[in-house]
DNA sequence: TATTGTTATACTCTATAACTATA
DNA sequence: TATAGTTATAGAGTATAACAATA
């Protein structure tokens, strides 16, 4: 059935496939990378059909909900250096999703503004993350509110 | 002072500074990325130091707490390929702090050790995440049981 | 045939530094 | 002088596919 698994190394420690944590076993941010890395995973995994990752995603909601706002503010809002940013927004712009116009009073910004298209692939990947946080509601259960609190405080606060 | 802030822009929306987050602000998906994002830089700013970045760090503690592990158990509990772990562990190999020797019941396969100087790599970055969980401690207080609890559950179910 | 590990290759994400143009 | 954005470049980190050795 499963995988036919050979005899087990005589060198090889963890005799029953479950693999020993040590002293990571109670450290927050250990589980807190888990978490997030296997909940990435499972949002690209059924988002990266529309060609849109998780990254671009924060970024097009961000313009969605801040028309005009410029590079540099979406730089500080994603936490990322201005370099990165600039090839982010090109490439949506580049797709059709993003507009970028020179600000008439201070002509060194770009303010960004969805177009249409990009409305439309924003709501589609609201609905998929929707879905997705519909399975972490499920597994969070009734301390959702305590949970969010929490990892809000631990962003808010680890700066 | 600070960052001497020119006139806002007209054409933008967030006067305040303050960015709005639209629907994301309710998603645990989203926090669980921030959180995790700012407890990884944290962590990696103040490891950096030592050479030792967070995913070295995983390899280097699941070696240490299973000795003889091979490349692709190692594979399995860190959830990357087989072909991300090679040059990770040949790393890790050439700076002297993992042993890699060919099984001699399974010719195939490569079991994983410390070295003394892995031990002491090991200790001096688990020093240091003690320290930066300590920080995370501090912020979440007393409902850290629960709060490992559900990352743990969010690990375990979403796969 | 299936598995372990290596190699070649490529893609994404990220940052630093140097630059242009604007202010 | 300082800020917004671009470009060049480089370094992680990751995966897929093809491969050799071994089982």
């Amino acid at each position: 059935m499963t995988t036919t698994k050979p005899d087990r190394d005589a060198e090889s420690v963890e005799q029953d496939g479950a693999i020993g944590l040590g002293p990571l076993e109670g450290f927050i941010g250990f589980h807190l990378r888990l978490a997030q890395d296997v909940s990435f995973r499972t949002f690209a995994r059924h988002a990266g059909k529309p060609r849109l990752r998780p990254g671009r995603f924060a970024a097009l909601m961000l313009i969605g909900q801040n028309p005009g706002l410029t590079q540099m503010d979406l730089s500080r809002a994603i936490a990322r250096d201005k370099s990165t940013v600039t090839p982010l927004v090109q490439g949506l712009q580049r797709e059709g999703l993003v507009s970028r116009t020179v600000s008439t009073t201070d002509r060194r910004r770009v303010s960004l503004r969805l177009t249409e298209a990009g409305e439309a692939a924003l709501d589609a990947l609201l609905d998929h993350a929707a879905e997705h946080d519909r399975k972490l509601d499920a597994i969070v259960g009734d301390r959702k509110a305590e949970f969010l609190h929490l990892l809000k405080k631990i962003t808010g606060e680890l700066s």
